[in-house]
RNA sequence: GGGCGGAUGUCCGAGUGGUUAAAGGAGACGGGCUGUAAACCCGUUGGCUCUGCCUACGCAGGUUCGAAUCCUGCUCCGCCCA
């Protein structure tokens, strides 16, 4: 849409449009028309933890977001939550999170900006860390932590639910919206987005503002990505998630093996349109593996992703290239086949045995025999071993 | 400070002296089928030099022929009273 053209009303609407709340009423529409009498940029701020390496799918939904305000002329600051992430944010959380290193931290934090910028306009963004201000004085965190009341924050879902399940809640959890509610006093933020679990940090973000006499933000939720599970909200601990570094044959592949309930909400939160009414479910989620594929490498890996997909899975091929496994026939050149695979594919031992023993291990495509157990190294040198349906390595002595 | 309760395998959660490597569920993995790594069905799911051996029910001891189950001490957690 053109912002020449369009009312501050019309492109408030266009805006919220695939949001979950968009609040106050009005609000957005109001500090757009602010921007535009003062001829200034919005600030829209989106606070990151770097508690996982990498970036995931879910996440993109908020950064698309984000970057429709760029492509308006707003300017979006992005907060690298380098000291709220020692801290853990409570969201959704059914237990204390585990802290994790500063170094952890710190590395999370690079891949996290550049990760970002696959979505992000460069141009528009100020990018900061809350370790700038959040290592404050003693006497300012009192002051910070005057603000709200222990109801107040006990009220909300999660410490509610914890607090009634008997489970620990700590009092460094209970800061996490304060802290989070002073990035936005300090980057004076006029729109503040998250996903619909963030609603509550958000809205206590607008308080804090006002106790500190800052013009108070406009929050903005977005629906929750599920995973690729189909259930349960995309997230790195549920190991759910697509990342968007992953290689091209992972995004395709695990696109493929969402649940077809939630292609909908898949093509409506990534794409920004329903699944394409004159195919399948199968082919509409093809396209969509493709687009992901796309948007984060390229065309041609999507192409090729395709291909080895089905090379893989319907033509039942190995794929072109695959690792070599070294091969290692003891004094009597006999090769121990829970060893080997225990060595070529990661399985402990046992695993091995036991996946030989229903049918899952495969030399050149078929099947291998549970016995016996020990084979010469002879008879498997330059051979495929297949682990289930994805894992394989081609055999070299040394 | 006082009283009470809890800690089980990747996770949740049964089990209160003896076929208990430990019910059930989730997850994961393998097989079948298929339209996909969907759905559905079947199976597996502590480790190892594997017809056996080792390790395991918060930690350390103890009782017993035998303990996740009983006793003692400790650690951590929750609740109530103050």
């Amino acid at each position: 849409m053109s912002l020449e053209t369009s009312t501050p009303a019309a492109t408030a609407a266009w805006l919220a449009r695939n949001a979950v709340d968009c609040l106050p009423a009005g609000g957005l529409q109001r500090k757009l028309e602010e921007a535009a009498r003062e001829g200034r940029p919005l600030r829209i701020k989106l606070g990151i933890d770097p508690t996982a390496p990498d970036i995931h799918l879910g996440f993109t939904v908020v950064l698309g977001k984000l970057r429709e305000f760029q492509d308006l002329g707003h300017t979006v600051v992005l907060i690298i939550g380098d000291y709220t992430a020692r801290v853990g944010d409570p969201s959704g959380r059914s237990a204390t999170r585990p802290v994790l290193s500063g170094e952890q931290i710190d590395a999370n934090a690079q891949t996290f900006q550049a990760q970002a910028m696959k979505v992000l306009d460069p141009d528009r963004l100020e990018v900061r860390r809350n370790g700038e201000w959040l290592d404050m004085r003693t006497e300012e965190l009192f002051s910070l932590a005057r603000t709200t009341t222990v109801a107040r924050i006990l009220e909300r879902d999660d410490f509610a639910k914890r607090y009634a399940a008997h489970a620990p809640i700590s009092i460094l959890e209970l800061f996490y919206p304060l802290l989070q509610g002073y990035d936005s006093v300090v980057v004076e933020a006029d729109v503040e987005l998250g996903g619909t679990d963030q609603k509550f940090n958000l809205l206590l973000g607008r308080d804090i503002q006002h106790h500190y006499g800052k013009p108070e933000q406009v929050i903005l939720t977005m629906p929750i990505l599920p995973g690729v599970d189909g259930e349960r909200k995309m997230s790195k601990s549920f190991g759910n998630y697509i990342g968007v570094t992953e290689p091209p044959e992972e995004i395709y592949g695990k696109t493929l093996r969402l649940p077809d309930e939630a292609l909908g909400t898949w093509y409506e939160l990534l794409v920004g349109a329903p699944p394409p009414a004159d195919v399948g479910p199968r082919d509409a989620k093809r396209a969509l593996a493709r687009t992901l594929v796309a948007r984060f490498h390229d065309d041609e890996s999507a192409r090729a992703a395709e291909a080895a997909f089905d090379r893989l899975h319907l033509e039942h091929r190995p794929p072109d290239e695959m690792p070599d496994a070294p091969l290692d026939g003891g004094a009597d050149g006999q090769v121990h086949l829970p060893a080997l695979l225990a060595s070529t594919f990661g399985v402990t031992s046992s695993e091995g045995r036991r996946l030989l023993r229903q049918g899952g291990v495969k030399l050149d495509g078929e099947p291998l025999a549970a016995e016996p157990l020990d084979r010469p190294a002879s008879e498997l040198d330059g051979r495929v071993l297949q682990l289930g349906k994805r894992r394989f390595a081609r055999l070299r002595s040394n």
